[in-house]
Formats: structure tokens, sequence, C-alpha cells
DNA sequence: AGCACGCCGACT
DNA sequence: GTCGGCGTGCTC
């Protein structure tokens, strides 16, 4: 048998093919999972080996052979390789772009993936001798120095960390007292060694500890879980009793939490029962931070993992369990490049390393839900509250024919005062950032819309701008009207900073914050609110959806949505499940045992069933509700979806694309619905369309889009315009 | 996705 | 005359 002379390689690229290397003259191939660099055209590009062969399609004599390879041993390797190819199969996602997006940025750069020695400081002999007395006139050299005194050495990274001085260091060093040096790391496997609880467990409710035990009592194999407990009723307290038997074993616990849940609290919780290594994935980590929390996963030295989607795949050797909270939040879903859920993708990976994955939500996605229904998922139920019971009293404003003052109805502002006046804090919720969503002419009725969108200007008062906040274009507030000149020009709806203006000049007493992404765009600008709001420095809180996330404010005892109307009518069918799941978590947080909360939600269709089903029978007869809808309505998550979409300058020349597309599937038994333009057509320039691809099951649909997309990526008309294929969308925008 | 090449309008 | 706009094509 001929011995293999090609290299098969994946590269991070949107074509769903791989591509064939020579290896280097006289070198022996890269395994499989190795990173190789390789040459492109004009540039190079790191890649993953995915194989060998004897055979290549493409002309031998024109094949390059690679530029070098990266690792010495495969990166990505068991559970994680076959969950990469899983998933590339699953989102019909090319193996590169799996592959790029499971690595640090560092890795997908061509890094070496072995922890790089560190760079410390070390007192030389001249230094152990040195008398602190002699450096009395120079504060911070001395304290550098009596530190490094009585522990020898100092990382470099940890100089600024405890705020030494980086010119008393140079200082001494150039006094020869310190001198620069290196350290390898050493990963600490042996964690779990004489391992103890860092405090006593809570005593678990019945419910808690059915709950324990029937996930216990499956022998921490594969099953997902979905631990389904309002705000308050001990969901964590629940992940924490079924971690012990996990980190006792020596094994890690992978916990995935949605971008704003990371807080320092939560940590804190873990770390507290825990004192195990934990490894942390925020966004406020760098490249670099990143690279080393993934080097001492990989090394085995972490107990716990907590971080947001991309922490999924941390390379963990000896996985013992994963947690996703707040299972139904959408920061899980990645909405571009490689298009993944994370919740579907842990559930996947939780089943290869056959452990058991829990979902915990207050409000579970009805994709969960359907889940449970067809015994995928087995369901744990906590009902009861673990601090006093309360309730928390509701009301449906109809906002027709009212006054209104900056969107405020009569009702609310009443309330409002009612709670201040107690000393409590109030929030309200308007989706809508901006002064108003509109800039009207009172002369011709001219609505002043972005050129590049079909959509309208927000006006924004305090930077005089109008913006489009589709495509991100502005320009100068203008003062007479685009069609007839006028200067008559009046601003149409109310966003957050025309609120906050006019509850600032109603109640002046009660100073307020405003939380949407005009205020928090700086770093930084976020937590200072929320710690604001913490110190009960302000009294109204105002926000978008930012201010519902994740945070909770105790002495908030009354939360307005003021504009519930938009959700009820959206062109995207999961708008009404969101704004369902936004009020039981508000309406959760309104209040607590000593102080009665209360909801108001202002709309003009106060006969809406949504708003009934949620206000008098809560988010568990309105999930079941909807998803009863979408199996009769064959939609996902009963039925199963994936979305042909396809933008271009010119309408037709996406139409023609996803017209011949759609010819691609004939005879293949699967649903088109489309081509038809996007909820938004224009947007930033491009018209842009899509066709549902719709089927009963799974294999259905994974069969009839194998088939067809190859003759999709044949057609010229593809070329004419971007496309992409996206499963299971969250919505159709 | 990059990154080239190539062909047209509008500027120093 | 060139600078640069983006349409088109290719990458083992
Ligand atoms: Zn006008
Ligand atoms: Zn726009």
């Amino acid at each position: 048998m001929r011995s293999p002379v090609y290299i098969q390689v994946a590269l991070p690229l949107p074509l769903r093919q791989n591509f064939s290397y020579l290896p280097r003259e006289g070198e022996a191939l890269p395994e499989t999972g190795c990173r190789v660099s390789v040459p492109f055209g004009r540039q190079s590009l790191v890649g993953v080996v995915v194989g060998h062969s004897q055979e290549s399609e493409f002309d031998p004599a024109k094949l390059k052979p690679i530029n070098s390879v990266l690792d010495s041993a495969p990166l990505v390797t068991g559970q994680l390789w076959k969950l990469a190819n899983l998933a590339a199969r699953y989102y019909f996602s090319p193996l590169g772009m799996v592959l790029q997006q499971m690595l640090p940025v560092k890795l997908r750069q061509g890094e070496s993936a072995d922890a790089a020695p560190v760079k410390i400081w070390q007192l030389t002999d001249a230094g152990k001798q040195c008398q602190l007395d002699t450096l009395k006139r120079a504060f911070q050299q001395q304290r550098l120095l009596a530190y490094l005194q009585t522990k020898i050495e100092i990382e470099d990274v940890a100089v600024s960390q405890l705020e030494f001085s980086r010119q008393a260091l140079k200082a001494l060093a150039d006094k020869g007292f310190i001198t620069e040096g290196e350290r390898q790391i050493s990963f600490d496997t042996n964690w779990a060694n004489n391992f103890e609880l860092g405090e006593t467990p809570q005593t678990l409710n019945r419910e808690q500890a059915v709950a324990v035990a029937t996930v216990n009592g499956d022998g921490l194999n594969y099953g997902a879980y979905l631990l389904e407990g309002v705000t308050g009723s001990g969901k964590t307290e629940v992940y924490l009793h079924l971690m012990e038997p996990v980190i006792r074993a020596g094994k890690s616990v992978l916990v995935l939490v949605p971008e704003i849940g990371l807080t320092p609290q939560t940590i804190e919780r873990f770390a507290r029962r825990y004192p195990v290594p934990t490894g942390v994935l925020h966004s406020g980590l760098n490249d670099n931070e990143r690279l080393q929390v993934w080097q001492q996963a990989k090394a085995g030295a972490l107990g716990i993992i907590i971080g947001t989607r991309s922490a999924l795949f941390t390379d963990l050797p000896n996985l013992g369990m994963i947690i996703i909270d707040e299972e139904h939040d959408s920061s899980f879903k990645q909405q571009d490049g490689f298009r993944y859920h994370g919740r579907d993708l842990a559930v996947m990976r939780a089943n290869l390393h056959n452990v058991p994955i829990i979902l915990g939500s207050a409000t579970p996605s009805i994709e969960s839900l359907h889940n449970i229904s067809i015994g995928k998922y087995r369901r744990l139920q906590l009902t009861r509250r673990a601090g006093v019971a309360r309730e928390v009293s509701q009301e449906i404003v109809d906002l027709r024919l009212q006054n209104l003052d900056a969107g405020l109805s009569a009702q609310l502002l009443t309330k409002m005062e009612q709670h201040l006046e107690a000393g409590n804090q109030v929030m309200l919720f308007l989706n809508r950032r901006g002064f108003a969503p509109a800039l009207l002419c009172h002369e011709c009725g001219h609505l002043h819309g972005c050129s590049r969108c079909d959509a309208f200007y927000t006006v924004h008062q305090s930077s005089n701008l109008v913006q489009c906040h589709h495509c991100g274009s502005q320009k100068r507030l203008p003062r007479q009207c685009e069609e007839c000149g006028s200067t008559q020009l009046f601003t149409q709806g109310v966003g957050t900073e025309q609120l906050e203006q006019a509850l600032a000049a109603r109640y002046p007493q009660y100073p307020l914050v405003r939380i949407d992404r005009d205020t928090t765009s700086r770093k930084g600008s976020l937590d200072k609110l929320l710690e604001k709001i913490r110190r009960g420095e302000a009294r109204i809180l105002i926000g978008t959806q930012m201010l519902a996330k994740g945070h909770h404010f105790p002495d908030v005892t009354l939360v307005g949505l003021l504009d519930v109307d938009g959700a009820l009518f959206s062109a995207d069918f999961r708008a009404s499940e969101r704004l369902a799941q936004l009020y039981i978590q508000v309406a959760g947080r309104a209040g607590r045992a000593s102080k009665p909360g209360e909801v108001v939600l202002q709309t003009h269709q106060p006969d809406h069933p949504l708003l009934h089903q949620l206000t008098t029978l809560g988010y568990g007869p309105f999930a079941e509700a909807a998803l009863k809808e979408r199996q009769e309505a064959l939609l996902p998550p009963a039925g199963q979806m994936a979305i042909l979409r396809a933008e271009a300058s010119h309408a037709h020349q996406a139409q023609q694309f996803l017209a011949e597309a759609n010819h691609c599937f004939d005879q293949l038994a699967i649903q088109r619905v489309g081509p038809m333009p996007a909820p938004m057509e224009r947007k930033a320039g491009k018209y842009r369309l899509h066709t549902l691809l719709l089927a009963n099951d799974r294999k259905r649909l994974q069969q009839a889009i194998e088939l067809a997309l190859p003759k999709i990526e044949a057609l010229a008309s593809g070329k004419r315009c971007r496309w992409h294929l996206e499963r299971d969308p969250q919505d159709l925008l």
C-alpha cells in the first residue's frame, strides 16, 4: 500500500472544501488535528490538518508545500474533534470555520499552544544584602525591595497589579539589586487532592433535593435536565450541590452564562463553595489572558470554567458536567460567521463526553420545552421561592385615547409618585434609545428616513444628530424639512433620552439613571451606573433591554413597561416569547418580601391574548400555548428550519439567486417559503431577501440541504450577491 | 473571507 | 494624466 502523500487542510474560509498541500521537503506528515501554516494565494493562513490522502482532485502539480507545522501534538482531539465535525455538518458550516471558532484568537493566529515562560524580576545577592534604610529617600524603590526581600521574585505582570512603580523597578535593576529572568509555568493538576468545601452547603428544600437526587440518580452519565425555577427559587444552590460529586472526583465543571450574567457576584458564589482553580472567560480578557486560561484548562489544571458562549469549546481533559444558566438567553446564539447555538452544541458536547448537562431558567425557551415534550430533556421544577412568598400586583394600562407625557400614562405617573414617595426605586423599560424614533414635518408630513435603509432616522438631541440605528449613518439634526423646506419639524414618538428629560423636569427631586447603548458605550460606564443604582443614588431607572438582564435591584418596587406593542406584532416569530421572558424576569424582580412589588404594562392592545396569558396565568401556560401553536404550524422547534439569506445592491440579483436556489430543492422533501423580502428589505444600501426551508424532522432537512447545497454553491447568480445559510435562525432579520 | 486585477468617473 | 470606486475571479 502506498503511503499518503497529501495533507488535507481545513482553512478558516467560508468555502465548504478542504485544501490539499504537500509536506515540507523531507518532513513527515503532520497528524490530524495539528495546526499548520500554509501559503494561500498571496497570503499565508493557519489551518488544521483534517486528514491525509493519496489522491488529490486538484492538479497535483500545482500543490504547494505547507509553510510549517505549528503543533507537535494534535490540538483538537477526542470529543472536541468529534464536536467540531458534528457541528460543521449540523450547521452546514465549513469545518475550518468551526475549528477557528473553537480556538483562542492567539492560536488562530498561529502562536504556540505551549505556555510561554513568564517574565519575572528576581532579587540579586546585592539586593538581598541591601539595607532598606539606604533607600529611605526613594520610597517606591524601598517598598518594592522590601517586597522582594521576602518574596524573592515577582512576575512582571504583577508589578502593576500590586501597584509598584515601573520607575522604581528600573531603578532597582540599574542598581543591580534585581535582575530580569524567566520562569516556566507548571500546572497543578492535582487540585482535587485534599479538596474541602469552602463553605457549608445550604440545606435544600424538598424540590431542590428532588432535583439533585434525580440527576445524581442517573450516575453522572449523559442526561439533559431542564431546571425550571423562578427568580429566588434557588437554582444556583442546586447547581452547587450537583457539582460536588463531580469536583470531588477530580472532574471539571463547565458553567455557561449569558454575556451579562458573568458578574463578580456569580463568580464569587462558585468560588466560595469550591476553592478550586477556576478559569473565567469574560469579555474583558485580552487575547493573551484567554490563551492562558485555555492552556490551564487543557492541562487539566482547572476545576471550574465559567464563561460565555465561546467558553463551551474549552478543552477540558476531564469534563464532568455542564451547566447552562439562563438557557433561554439569546446571547447563546452566535449571530455572525459560524452561527451556532451554544446551548445546542453544549448538549451535543455533554452527550459526547457522556456527562450530565443542566439547563437552568425561570422562563425556558420554547425549544427546551419542546425537548421535554419529546423526552429528550428531563424536567426539574422549583416552584417554591426560597424566601418569603410574595405576590406582585400587575396592571395593564390601556393607552388608547390617553394623553401621555413622554409616553407615560396618568396611571403610571400616579403609581410612580406613590412608590417614589415611599422611598423606593422605580424602573422603566422603553426599548427605544435616542430622543425620538422619527422626525416629522408639520407642514408636509414628511418623515425623515435613512437613504440606505427602509427606516426612519432616530433623533438624538444631546448630540444634535439624527442617526439610523440600522446602518449607523448619521447627520446634523436638520432645521428644515428636506422635502418642503419648512422649519416646522417635530419629533414623533418617545425614546429613552426624551423620557429621561421629561422625568428630570417633572421630578427634579428624584435623581435618575438612564441605561442604554448611548450611556454605556464607554468601557466601565455600565458598571458605574449599576453601582449608582445599587447604592440608592438613583431613584428612577430608565433603560432598554440592557437594564433588564441579569441585574437585581432589591429596592425597585415598581416596574413599568412603557410600550410592549412592538413585540406583539413583530415580523419576528420569536418576539412574543422574548417579551414574555422579559416580562417574567422584571416582574420577578419587583419588590421583595418586605416591600410588595407592582408591574405596569402600557399598551394599545389591552385585549391581546398574550398579555392576558402572561398576567393572569404566567409564563408556563403562555409557553405551552406558544409551543402548541408552533407544533400546529410545523414551525420550529416542532419543525426544522433553515434560512437562506441573500443580499445585493439590486433586489433582482438576490431574488434571482434565491429563485434558482429554490430549484435546487426540486424533488426533495422540503418546504420552501419564499423568496420573500426580509422584514427590513433595504438595509445599509443592500436589498435583503430570504427563503425559509422547512421540514418535519431533522433528518429530512439535513439530507435535502446536503443534496442541494453543492448545486446552490455552483450557481453563477450566487456570485452577484452575498448569501449564507443559517440553521435554526433566531429571527428573520 | 482576503486580495488581486481591471475598467470607468472625477480630480490635483 | 492618475487616484480610487467596487464588480469579478481565484485561492490547494
Ligand atoms: Zn416638509
Ligand atoms: Zn440606515
